[in-house]
DNA sequence: CATTACATGTAAAAGGTTACATGATTCG
DNA sequence: CGAATCATGTAACCTTTTACATGTAATG
């Protein structure tokens, strides 16, 4: 499953240029499946060649023409094999987990900024999410609601568990049990203050 | 901060050969920082070749010598600087959540294995960060277990959302809102049967 | 007897990211 | 007046992945 194969997904549902891919992608993708405009453009021509999409120019003014993309019968018929034989993969590439591995070689200043940058980070994450959810009508996917669900769910409980553990890295003196608490939600708080 | 960096990392808390550093990002590290033989190798050279560690070989009978390699000062000082200066990204790239986001294109009886594979994955990978934690002295590093406590809270997370909103995907009748219930705790029950 | 662990590597291919190139329009 | 939006694309670069190549020894 590559962007390739995303973009023919996305086509699936509703004609689209390359922009609104990208678009599309800057969304709710970002959270799970990040891409740019150099896999998209190519992904697209390559479709095209392949008569897995069909193309209809529109000429705009002051403008590069709009190139309108629709899925063909051979493009859907391909893309529901494409879904049939992927490995449903989940990689992550953290490298803040892995600066935050080598903590103690961190001068605490930096960490400390690391940390809540990140959790930060995260919040904004949380609070992105909601307002595509908010923008959704009833017409939405399920699938798109149960991703959307899924990347909020997770950002808030790694935000709450580095605001919960934290101090763990910050305080060098006592070693203590990393805490499963995700449950008291209090750590969450700050969301209503952002949102 | 690539595979590199992350080699000459792990050679701060001690002298490992190849062949030990990939045990180590099979370990813990394949849960947020996935590595092959294939980035490993090529980086210990490179590091070698900048004299940023040093190589000791140990002659054994029936394989191949054991390349000892041990950081040099200098490697120790690019070390911090590297990590001083790293973006902390943290990227997923979920085939998983892509193919989940095309639900309503996949047929339900694939749908439905999809979501239990990527479950019981979870739940695995949870049981084994757990052994791993188990088998820590107390001389581990904060960062390490900060960092396994993360991923193991993820994945009950992620566990616990898929099971609580899995119907959201499989009855297609009605649609509801997914949920936030994390909080239960009833959902990782299955976790102590595996354990 | 087959597989896993040990131990090293190479090389090609695949894929994505980044930066560039172009240019009008609209928004603050 | 500067930045963002709209709209297309290219091309070099960087990295990682995958598969291969080799061979012993212990484990089940």
């Amino acid at each position: 499953m590559d962007v390739k194969t995303c973009c023919l997904g996305l086509l699936c549902f509703r004609d689209a240029c390359g922009y609104d891919l990208k678009k599309e992608f800057e969304r709710l993708f970002k959270h799970f499946y990040p891409a740019g405009c150099g896999s998209i453009y190519p992904a697209l021509a390559n479709l095209a060649e392949q008569g897995l999409i069909s193309c209809q120019e529109v000429p705009q003014d002051g403008r590069p023409d709009r190139k309108v993309y629709r899925i063909t019968e051979a493009g859907r018929k391909s893309f529901k094999a494409a879904l049939a034989n992927a490995s449903p993969q989940h990689k992550l590439r953290s490298e803040f987990l892995a600066m935050v591995y080598f903590a103690d070689l961190m001068c605490p200043d930096q960490l400390k900024r690391l940390l809540e940058e990140r959790r930060l980070d995260l919040l904004d994450a949380v609070t992105n999410i909601a307002q595509i959810e908010r923008s959704w009508g009833p017409d939405t996917p399920a699938g798109a609601r149960f991703v959307a669900g899924f990347g909020s769910a997770m950002a808030r409980t790694a935000a709450d568990y580095i605001a919960a553990n934290q101090n763990l890295l910050l305080d060098r003196q006592k070693a203590s049990v990393p805490s499963d608490d995700t449950t008291s939600g209090k750590l969450s708080a700050k969301l209503e203050q952002r949102a």
